[in-house]
DNA sequence: ACCTTACCCGACCGATCGGTCGGTCAGCAA
DNA sequence: TTGCTGACCGACCGATCGGTCGGGTAAGGT
């Protein structure tokens, strides 16, 4: 018990945002999520209009918390290069920072899903807010290219490859631990990933040497 | 339609294969399987025991597919960077190849499915196949490291790049697609990811030069 | 002719799904 | 006290879930 009243409706939030992260929104009953939030399946109903109104409440925090954090680091200060190394840093820490945004949004990216979650989904915008960001992403890299710090990319692939080095990082889970044989949100798990994606980004784009 | 009698048992496999990839295990039920390929749902239980055993079997069968194709790659011939680029080129071959593959394994990974699903999928050992693909592919890199072509670098992390930047790309499906405006399996996005990956890899695992 | 086997189906089972309905209860303003 | 309101719940709804059962049909062996 973290809280002594988060006010019912965060809480139903909150356990909605684990059990959807971890099982997916088919897999999880309403009943459910009333239930880890310690309340009866009308009281959930008396919150949210709907299963798939929920959910995309849910997304909607997740995104918002992504927007807070990867958007400050968008704005265009030094060369490229640092920007990106400092947009890599944004994703990771707030990726880390909640272990279940990861796995929702892959599951949103991917999944797809019940019409009444697409309908749900689409009113929210949430689609559109990711986009936004990743054209942002695209823009500091193209940026780059263009001043001759990166080597020429193809960009959307290198924008796949640091969705995919990110993203499915953190929601890898039980995967992803045994694979390290330790865990994938410690601290320094996290300073290493940073890292390592940072060196491997910074390297792999360097122009070649003129001689 | 392909084959003129595909032995109704594969038929079940092919579209159940289709429709766990696209919506997951939980939202798709025996009767959209047995719809989908032109029985009954009564039949389905004619060929499989259950719905979990179902699941499991194609799983088994998308596990095969990589093993035939990313195996032979493995071999080591010529030094670990040649390795590695033959490895990189089989898994995107063989991903792009079904585009069920990616979802499919992406979902089997990072799934906290139903109890008899795990069930299931652990006594076919699906888990065990893909976790000693991934040892060969991790030795190949420490042989590098230790041979001098790469540099020292975290190697479960590189491996979680390499699976995050195909497995992910793959799996990302009408993502992928509105990011690219373009299709993700045609065989020119094909190459060129190959490509992308591979120069990345290549000049951002280079070893530092020695003045 | 008979039996077996493989394959397939419609009807049905209990359980659970998302969602509704009527109503209880505490707090608060008048 | 009275009346209202937001939060909550148990009971219930039709639909669908995974799965079972008994029976039908065609092929093949003897």
């Amino acid at each position: 018990m973290p809280d002594p009243s988060p006010s019912s409706r965060a809480k139903l939030l909150d356990v909605a945002e684990q059990l959807f992260a971890s099982r997916g929104y088919a897999a999880i009953g309403v009943s459910a999520v009333a239930g880890a939030a310690g309340l009866g399946k009308s009281s959930l109903f008396h919150h949210f209009p709907s299963k798939a109104d929920l959910y995309a409440t849910v997304l909607v925090r997740v995104v918002e918390r992504i927007e807070g954090q990867v958007l400050p680091a968008l704005v265009a200060i030094g060369d490229p290069a640092h920007t990106l190394d400092r947009v890599v840093a944004a994703i990771i820490d707030v990726l880390a920072e909640h272990p279940t945004s990861a796995r929702l949004l892959l599951r949103s990216v991917f999944e797809d899903d019940d019409e009444d979650v697409i309908a749900a989904s689409a009113a929210s915008g949430v689609n559109e807010r990711i986009a936004a960001i990743l054209d942002k992403v695209s823009a500091v890299i193209e940026d780059g290219v263009a001043a001759g710090v990166f080597r020429p990319v193809s960009v959307p692939d290198l924008l796949q490859t640091v969705v995919g080095a990110t993203v499915f990082h953190f929601a890898s889970g039980d995967f992803g631990e045994a694979l390290f044989r330790a865990p994938i949100f410690s601290a320094e798990a996290i300073a290493r990933r940073k890292r390592e994606l940072q060196i491997l980004l910074q390297q792999g784009l360097a122009p070649a040497v003129r001689p």
